[in-house]
This record gives structure tokens, C-alpha cells and sequence, in this order.
DNA sequence: TTGACATTTTGACAATCATCGAAATGAAAA
DNA sequence: TTTTCATTTCGATGATTGTCAAAATGTCAA
């Protein structure tokens, strides 16, 4: 949609994106919702700084956008997806739905609300 | 087609599988004709293990199957693929045909028939 | 059987990666 | 302003990866 040609480096780099469990498990999580980085910390169960470094790896692939809220930044799905990401998003959801790791996730989702959460040493913080 | 349920492991070591432009060189290749680890070796102009070790990657991921005859063995996309392998194939048929690299790729594939092949220095050895 | 040669395996190396904890940054609330 | 806390950046570490050269394997042909 947004970009006519994505070079071959850069659509190797959309594939390297999604070619790990813990960023596959994200995304999924955001065609669902949107979220901040500390609830998807408090679903995933892994330490901030990693989530947060596989949010840059999927932004610098053109799968998602953040915006600022209040005391949170909120990362969600492109609105303007390029069609090859949105090819191998369509993959991914498609092939990805019956994992079980990826339905507790989607379960967890509700209860990992911002306002409730108090991760209890989560890098060493409250998150609250 | 082949199996049911893939896991999620194996999903992804297919992703992997593809993130990675040489074995996307090869897997173009094989999709327009079988061809020989020399042939293939010749298109790409890397060393003849590195070709041996990106088609083993390429065949556990379930892509490619090996066929002996005679001297050589011979690559092919498997002919039962798995749905999702070929949904993935789509993907990477339908956005990386424009790419130059492999079209040059594949205008080299008559040239480099196995039995006119003289390697100057592939991996020190010649083969024909 | 021996020699030629296609292919795979092994060992080494530099580069990249996923992860963590700690420190830095930045923004909202007290 | 100072404190709180969500997020990012930095530095370190162990694991994986792409590549080559050399050695091993296997097979056809003389």
C-alpha cells in the first residue's frame, strides 16, 4: 500500500521479523489489540528490555506504529500496511490461530489491563 | 497436504528458512527447474558447502526433497508440499519475482547445464 | 581397481541474535 | 520540583548463523 517496492534487503528483513516465536506471538497479540509495552511484558512473562527490542525489530519491518498515551506508548498493527507485510501477516494469522501458546496468550489478554497490572519483578520493578 | 498440524517450532523453522536471500535464490531456481548442487553452485558463485548446507536447510524445512541420477543429485520442490510451506512459497513467488538478482538468476540457468559446466575454482576443484 | 568428481561433513571464524540487568530517558503525578 | 514509573538504551553473554577450506564419502567411468 504505502511503499511501490520494498527492496529484497528489506523484504528479507520483514521475513526475519517474523521468524521468531516471541515476535510471532506480538503480533498476534496486536491484530487483537492494542497494547503498551508493560502489558505485553506481563503476558509474555519475559523482561522489558527484551520486549522492547522485539518491538523495534517489528517496527523496523513496517508491522506496527506506536503512539504516545498519556504514561503509556501503545504499539498496534499499521493502518497503512505494505501488501507484502500484510501477505505474510495473513499467513501468520491464518497458520499461527491454533497454537496453544498463542490462545493462552490471547486469554491472558484481558487480565493484563494497564490499570491492574502489578508485575511482581518484572526487571526488577512494579509496574503499576 | 502432507501433515495436519505442523508445530510451532516447525512453522518457524520454515520462516527461518526463507529469511535468508541466497536460499531465496535457490528456492526461485527450483520452483522454474530441478537442478544439481553444481549447477546451483554455479548460479550463485559461493563455495560448493555452503550451497550443500543452505539446500539441507531448505529440505528439513520440508521445501525441497533430493533425487539421485546418476552422478549427480537433483533438487526439486517437493511435489506433496505442505499447505502451509506452499502458502509461504506464495508469498515469496508472487513479491520476489521482480527482484534483479533473481532474474539475472534465472537467465543463468540454461547456462549452467551440468554437462558444459567448467568451474575455474569452485570450492579448488573443477566440475564437469 | 583406480581415478575423477559430485556432494556432504567437519572445523574454524566473524557476525548476528535473544536475553538479561543496570543505567538512562522522559513524562506524569504528587 | 521531586518522585514515580513506563520505556529505551547500553553492555555483557551464550547461542546460532553464513561462509569457506579441507577432509571424508560415495559413485560413475576408464
Amino acid at each position: 500500500m504505502s511503499k511501490r517496492f520494498l527492496s529484497m534487503r528489506k523484504k528479507i528483513e520483514v521475513l526475519k521479523a517474523v521468524s521468531e516465536p516471541n515476535r510471532i506471538r506480538i503480533l498476534m497479540l496486536l491484530m487483537k489489540k492494542p497494547l503498551c509495552v508493560c502489558e505485553i511484558t506481563s503476558i509474555l512473562g519475559l523482561n522489558t528490555s527484551t520486549i522492547s527490542s522485539h518491538l523495534s525489530v517489528l517496527k523496523n519491518a513496517g508491522f506496527i506504529i506506536d503512539e504516545k498515551e498519556g504514561k503509556w506508548i501503545n504499539y498496534k498493527i499499521c493502518d497503512e500496511i505494505d501488501d507484502y507485510n500484510s501477505a505474510v501477516l495473513d499467513v501468520i494469522s491464518k497458520y499461527f490461530s491454533n497454537e496453544p501458546q498463542l490462545i493462552k496468550d490471547l486469554a491472558e489478554i484481558e487480565n493484563a489491563n494497564r490499570y491492574n497490572l502489578i508485575q511482581i519483578e518484572t526487571n526488577g520493578k512494579r509496574c503499576k
